[in-house]
DNA sequence: CGAATATGTAAGTAATTACTTACGCATTCG
DNA sequence: CGAATGCGTAAGTAATTACTTACATATTCG
């Protein structure tokens, strides 16, 4: 991804990885410190670490100081943006097939329906 | 991202780029060749062919062979597992961050509700 | 204070991206 | 057939990723 990404790629991207998004389980589940979710994968701890401030810059997460350790808390809301955007699309794109399936169905049906294999 | 990538991450990636979801808007509003696609992006045709690649391989859209011509075509359904995780995710944090509201109105106050600062 | 614990960050490496230009191949048409 | 059009792919480059190990810093505690 170039630099100065916008917030929507960031938060796609932040989600196009397998460990990232099981971070964000683990966290739907409670909050933790850091090292609570490295233990749990089989990864350097500085690797989760970068995994959270991905997460972090994207808004998905947050990381509070608390005391010796770093709580790491979900932020639902963002997902706000990419949730809009995939339902928004995905509602779009299915009316328009729709649609057509319409126009087909009304209008001029297909002179070998299956065609294909 | 690392080789072999799952379809989950894959769908998200190629979402985490701006040009790549211009390219589903843009057939979001009917299937177009490579070139007709190409035109409407200050970038080679091979770079928005590339993108094409990306998003054919996450299941996003489609491109057939008809004569001369590729015609690309939406392919809402690549939406489903994406849309779903996003949606599935959203629902259970809100769920669970409406139910720690509950917790801490009925139950419990903070000692000091402004202690950070 | 000084060791232990919790974490971020720097530096280095291998793999991947996102482009570009150059090329090759298929299809259309004069 | 032979030039033009449409498009994919190869090769090269600069920037980014995803890790690693090493190190610096903050907080807790004996």
């Amino acid at each position: 991804m170039p630099i100065a990404t916008d917030p929507l790629s960031r938060s796609f991207f932040a989600l196009a990885d397998p460990t990232r998004r099981r971070l964000l389980e683990l966290l739907g589940r409670g909050t933790a410190s850091v090292n609570e979710l490295a233990e749990r994968f089989d990864m350097s701890r500085p690797a989760i670490s970068q995994h959270l401030k991905v997460l972090e810059d994207a808004g998905l997460i947050s990381r509070t100081k608390a005391g010796q350790y770093r709580t790491c808390e979900l932020r639902p809301e963002g997902l706000s943006e990419a949730e809009a955007w995939v339902i928004e699309h995905r509602a779009l794109w299915q009316a328009r097939f729709d649609q057509l399936d319409e126009v087909i169905r009304g209008q001029q049906l297909p002179a070998h329906p299956e065609e294909e294999l």
